[in-house]
DNA sequence: AATATTTATCGCATTTGTACGATTAATCAG
DNA sequence: CTGATTAATCGTACAAATGCGATAAATATT
């Protein structure tokens, strides 16, 4: 074997993967919009927004929490989340620099 | 029924999804750090390097295509492609403006 | 023309994601 | 304490994505 196949992806392409794979559905975009718009944290109030199941809602959540892009605290029996902007500064910033890589013109640019 | 529960999700949600779903894979993700790598365009250079078999290989090619992130020529037996550069400055901005956008730190913040 | 090379497509198996109803667990109101 | 509200989890059904070998189509080489 003389070829030069590598034997997994990198931690990176991975990392990159699997942020962009929780970005992959219109519902938990529409649910990171409804947070940032809200001043204050909602729960429930997303489940009457959006055209899907209590549970398939907090089955979404659950994914955008577990990814780190928003936060969740316990109010009462209610639960309450929103934005983790931390999490997104520093996501902006890996976008940026993948998409700077990436559109970086060629002149030899064959296509 | 007193809800304001939408019927879908926005163009605008679908779209950023769809476009995060072709990014939500690491062997897309690769591919793309190659063509951007690379001066000329590459074509089963690519299976050469990735641990993916040809068919595989051909059907991220397609995904990546079909999304309009990589531009693909025949050149003569073989397959060019290379990556999209306007498409990728496009998008640079579609993301820079969500990430903007959610980002928003607010006073009230809850979590 | 015959053979080799390259890549797209097909068919199939397997895994993963999505959605929902039902249930459980926790808290709140009376 | 009882019943109502809220949200997470479980189980299940179905859809979509992934991966691969086999095959087909196109071109190049001899």
């Amino acid at each position: 074997m003389a070829s030069a196949k590598t034997d997994t992806f990198t931690q990176e392409e991975q990392d990159l993967a699997a942020i962009a794979k929780v970005l992959s559905h219109p519902a938990r975009i529409a649910i990171l919009k409804i947070l940032a718009a809200q001043n204050a944290c909602i729960c429930g109030e997303i489940v009457d927004i959006l055209p899907l199941a209590q549970s398939t809602v907090s089955q979404h959540l659950k994914e955008l929490k577990n990814a780190g892009l928003i936060k969740g605290t316990i109010d009462g029996p209610k639960s309450c989340y929103c934005i983790n902007c931390e999490a997104f500064e520093k996501l902006h910033g890996v976008f940026d620099s993948l998409f700077t890589s990436l559109k970086t013109e060629n002149a030899t640019n064959c296509c």
